[in-house]
DNA sequence: CACCGTTGCGTTCATATTGGTCATGGAAGG
DNA sequence: CCTTCCATGACCAATATGAACGCAACGGTG
């Protein structure tokens, strides 16, 4: 099967350029162009349609200066351009979300995420994909039966684990992930503990994760006697 | 949370009926409508939509007198309609499916389907608006992380008509659902392993397929000392 | 102003207990 | 009789815990 042709649409340079390298990355996957906003987004995906080679996928953001991403997508099946979209955004809205499930986005992307998120999303993809070419175990050329459809529908949407670093267990980090998310102000890394009911030092070593990962700030806290104790705050500023 | 509104859009009138029936079967759900084509369908999701109770969900027969089922959802898109679509289609062609997806097509079904089947996408597709209205397990109001919106997806798949991995046999599978539908808390692998008399490997692989396909939730145990005993609790409550 | 005991958290290590995987055995079907 | 498939037992790997040690700030005291 030949590459999957895809645009990349986002204003930020260094962004961009890192998403263009991770297309290169990829097997089965080639640049189609790039585009700083949605405009010429638009106009470029016109003129490649023309040109008959079609852009079948775009990492679209939806931050751009002159259209949101909903706009460009809403635009895109207006003027007959089909192809999927994978979202990107740092707006992390669940009615967005929603929207842009209506107007035919593919794979939700938050940022900022890793390479490994990233080419997770792509390759369930191409799964898809290569699903819907060649159904079943039965033939080619036959017509697709539900399960086949259901399956196809099943690759797109699985979601699949990222690899953790060794000592830490996805379970865990997502229960100090909620809990930190409730939490308006700072919290200590005995209060973590305290309210999950796990010991100090796991909860300290999963708030040093985040803090690396720069999901959470870490500062000091003095006045009382004692060592300083660390206080975590969930902050997850886009980028 | 208050009922969807469902718009049946159908030529033969006998299935419409049918259509319209199944709904009112199903709880959360309302019908807001029905029509024979493509015209008077577009016309009444504009009208509903200007009267304040717009159409949130389409159930969409592919082939239907005027207008081919893919047009009515390009109309929709470039009218500003917004609705969910769940495409409906005796035509098996997956082509046909891939640029569904692009329109923004939630689920797929293929005529003729049981009840059972037409129940289980309606369902899946109510919880995954419900996953994406009140994300996490406490926190309201907070931005969504990947893993939320990633277990959103998950939910739009029908695991109830997904063929059986490698390994799992389905008289074993059924025993270990009726269990686990019986145990109000959680329980652990071990326990299940006790009560049914199987070994702790057969009852963690099945455990663990259910967590997969989000029937049971997946939790840890902690203040314990050695490795965190991983406990599962049924949560499918919407069957 | 400098020094020192106190205090509580950060850090490290061994340990306990479970999860995950591999190869084997037995049963069902052809 | 052979093949295929699933459950099993045993091994290795993983991960939270508790205790022990060290460190940094506070608050007296000389």
């Amino acid at each position: 099967m030949s590459d999957i042709r895809v645009l990349v649409v986002e204003d930020e340079p260094i962004a961009a350029a890192a998403h263009a390298a991770y297309i290169g990355r990829l097997d089965g996957f080639t640049l189609a162009g790039s585009a700083p906003d949605g405009q010429s987004a638009l106009r470029l995906m016109t003129e490649l349609s023309a040109a008959g080679q079609p852009v079948e996928l775009v990492l679209l953001d939806m931050n751009l200066p002159d259209l949101h991403g909903l706009d460009i997508a809403r635009r895109m099946r207006a003027s007959g351009l089909f192809a999927d979209i994978i979202a990107i955004t740092a707006v992390r809205e669940l009615n967005i979300v929603r929207s842009a499930v209506a107007t035919g986005v593919v794979q939700y992307l938050i940022k900022p995420f890793t390479y490994a998120t990233f080419a997770d999303k792509l390759r369930s993809y191409r799964q898809f994909r290569e699903q819907l070419a060649s159904p079943g175990p039965g033939g080619a050329g036959a017509g697709a039966s539900q399960s086949d459809v259901d399956q196809a529908f099943a690759s797109l949407r699985a979601p699949s684990e990222l690899p953790l670093p060794k000592g830490l267990s996805g379970s865990t980090l997502e229960a100090v992930q909620d809990f930190m998310k409730q939490q308006a102000g700072a919290v200590s890394a005995s209060e973590v503990m305290e309210a999950l009911g796990m010991s100090r030092v796991t909860a300290r070593r999963y708030l040093e994760y985040l803090a690396d990962a720069g999901t959470v700030s870490r500062t000091a806290r003095y006045g009382a006697p004692g060592r300083p104790e660390n206080e975590y705050r969930w902050s997850r500023s886009g980028s």
